[in-house]
DNA sequence: CAGTGGTCTAGACCACCGG
DNA sequence: CGGTGGTCTAGACCACTGC
């Protein structure tokens, strides 16, 4: 196995729960219909039945499929959307099951002091340094979803050298906060874009996007980021699963 | 064993993660500590690791503890509030965490037969009768939501005879359904209103609307109702909190 | 009843983390 | 490097579903 080959290898389990989702996908298994059964899949897919279990759970997890006891598990209703919502994960994450490529463009990136901007979650220092990070989401060249992020650099020290285009900001955070990033809360809202946010995404200022802001959170409490993104509707949707 | 013990007895990882909840709630394990080792917890409750692991796992699903490759799982800090999106509630309850009052108006409840709609997320006999709701949900007054409803009649009899000007749409599934209402999915978009749905809210056709659209299961994973809702972002934003 | 998924065991090897 | 969790195997028995 070549250097490359091992950073393309991905877990068994997550090549058998891609597989099914193209199957989903391409409507070889439709809506409503069963998928073969854990046996059935441990012989086409020559593994373990723990391992068809673990790609079966990621499925369940993205609420692709319901697996039901004594049944068997069955392709839900709905067009499979990444379920952004449920858990904290960045875009990138929720989208990245998607069939389509995702790329990131970097518009800016830079370092600046807290009173270079506005909007704060948290009280901050006036001198505070802030990672400023002004990003572009494609879907297939499309443009879906402009992102502004800001990160307090003094709680992810060295974050600013990562390589935004090629890097999630959720996996750079993870690496360089000084504590856990265990919470966030969202909002959503509708609005028009303004006329730079319109333009970044080739789309007309009349055109309404779902606006998302995002806070995460340190386990200790501290605001560590905070976001606001703006999403196309015609090409990403917000979904999520929900349990009483 | 008796017959009376056979009902209580839990599964052997639904005890180990209500082991150690109940350390986590005594002290015994505080917030930021690490937990044993899964090795040192397959000793303490003298099972394999893979019941170990199925246990973390409940527990990381829960926001309780963190698991972290090569370092180890530690306990995470208190948790946040209960979010409005994350569990399946109706929007009533949602919303009631604001102070203002929230008063609803039933536009139209009648019974119709499943071939005078056009969109459903699962298939159905077109004779089959659908209970169709469409209400407006007021906010100190002002109209902030359009809510349009599908119920399966036969799935929820009797459900019909709801005064839903004073009774949230969720508390009358609780109690017609035939079965357990357990799960559900939303998604998100911005959209643009028809004139009806404009004209309702009084708002005119180029004012963003949230849409949100509704599915929700028994637990046997039987569609039993859907819906469309539109919401004015200036007068309610969906908000939830995440946990890692 | 046969077939399904749910639980559980007892191993093995690997990737990642920190000192 | 030793220790941690992540993955995977090859079995076993049980609970639930539907005929």
């Amino acid at each position: 196995m070549t250097e490359t080959d091992r950073h393309l290898m991905l877990p068994i389990h997550e090549q058998i729960s891609e597989a099914l989702r193209t199957r989903i996908r391409s409507g070889d298994l439709p809506v409503g219909s069963r998928l073969p059964t854990e046996t059935a899949l441990m012989s086409q897919f020559g593994v373990a039945r723990g391992t068809v279990r673990r790609a079966l759970r990621t499925l369940n997890e993205q609420g692709i499929v319901q697996t039901l006891q004594g049944k068997g598990t069955y392709v839900r209703s709905g067009r499979p959307e990444p379920s952004i919502a449920q858990t904290l994960v960045g875009l990138s994450e929720s989208l990245s099951y998607s069939e389509k490529s995702l790329t990131t463009t970097v518009l800016q990136q830079q370092i600046i002091p807290a009173s270079g901007i506005s909007r704060f979650p948290t009280p901050l220092e006036p001198a505070e340094q802030l990672l400023s990070l002004d990003r572009i989401r494609f879907l297939d060249g499309v443009p879906v979803a402009r992102l502004k992020n800001w990160v307090r650099l003094q709680l992810a020290p060295g974050i600013d050298r990562t390589d935004f285009a090629t890097t999630a900001l959720f996996t750079a955070l993870d690496s360089a906060a000084t504590g856990q990033v265990s919470s966030g809360r969202r909002t959503f809202e509708a609005v028009l874009p303004g006329g730079d946010i319109a333009q970044s995404l080739g789309i007309s200022t009349t055109t309404p996007l779902l606006f998302l802001t995002q806070v995460t959170y340190l386990d200790d409490g501290t605001v560590i980021e905070w976001s606001d993104v703006w999403m196309d509707s015609h090409h990403v949707t917000v979904a999520m699963n929900l349990t009483r």
